[in-house]
DNA sequence: TCCGAAAGTTAGCCTAGGCTAAGAAGTGTG
DNA sequence: CACACTTCTTAGCCTAGGCTAACTTTCGGA
């Protein structure tokens, strides 16, 4: 029998390198969805959504703003007219939709793992960003069940 | 009794900011924590650690590992000499040690709640980085919790 | 030993996503 | 209705993290 304590050989490196290049490809949609989805909320509490709302809830300038809404319409996801406010295409509110649901399954998932709302909905922000439809469907099983089981 | 139903408010703009700009932090510390898991994994499995390796494992190209790893000197966290390998110093080690930890926890709990191992490997990859602490916790609860349950 | 292949670096480019400062456009009130 | 204030945009800057092409250094084998 051995003795020496065999370390977990490393994954082949074409597996690792598609990991990340997924990864890296989540980070790019990552602002997207969350601007959209800032939208969406503002369009449905406000009846509108105004850059120096935006500005202020993602915590950056005016500038920023401005920058980021231009991709965002360049991207098909937002349509605006200078000094107007914005608005989501069908594209846009599609993501915003998504993105919601799945903001809103992490948070209730987190919290049923046993973390307090707050935190949840920290972590949340970052997580619901890279959990893929497959690990979402286990969070949804998860909560069936517990609700099941009561 | 009230039949409109009423849309879950906005949280304050402060709090809903902070939380963009944790965000964002864990973002720009994101690769500086793969690299150096890497780093310590080839170490590990190779006995050093080669910038040819890391661009194959990171699906980048080579000049791309050469300026990531300029930062990472910059900030402490490897060694390097030029035209040889590469080595973790005290806080790289550390940092490395830390990311693999969480890795592996996030990789068990996703598999603990249903997800099967190559996806949970995958979104691990981008979980690990935005779990907090709180969190974390929360996960290794749930895994001695069930393992006490059998 | 030397020389070609492999590894590493440098130069120059790009996009995303931040910033400040300054100016233009819209809005509300005296 | 005019002027001040707010909002939005523009210009110019920066860093991180990608790329390719070309160059330099190292290393192994004939």
């Amino acid at each position: 029998m051995r003795r020496t304590l065999a370390p977990r050989p490393l994954p082949p490196a074409e597996d690792q390198a598609a990991r990340f290049a997924r990864q890296r490809e989540a980070d790019r949609t990552a602002t997207a969805e969350d601007y959209v989805e800032l939208i969406a909320d503002l369009l449905r509490a406000d009846g509108e959504a105004r850059a120096v709302d935006i500005a202020r809830r993602m915590g950056v300038s005016q500038a920023t703003v401005t920058a980021t809404i231009g991709r965002l319409q360049r991207d098909g996801l937002v349509e605006t007219k200078p000094y107007r406010g914005l608005f989501l295409t069908d594209a846009g509110r599609d993501m915003a939709a998504a993105a919601k649901a799945r903001h809103e399954l992490v948070v209730q998932f987190l919290i049923a793992v046993g973390l307090d709302a707050e935190t949840a909905e920290q972590d949340a922000e970052g997580i619901e960003h890279h959990a893929s439809e497959a690990a979402l469907q286990a969070f949804e099983r998860f909560l069936a069940a517990r609700k099941a089981a009561g």
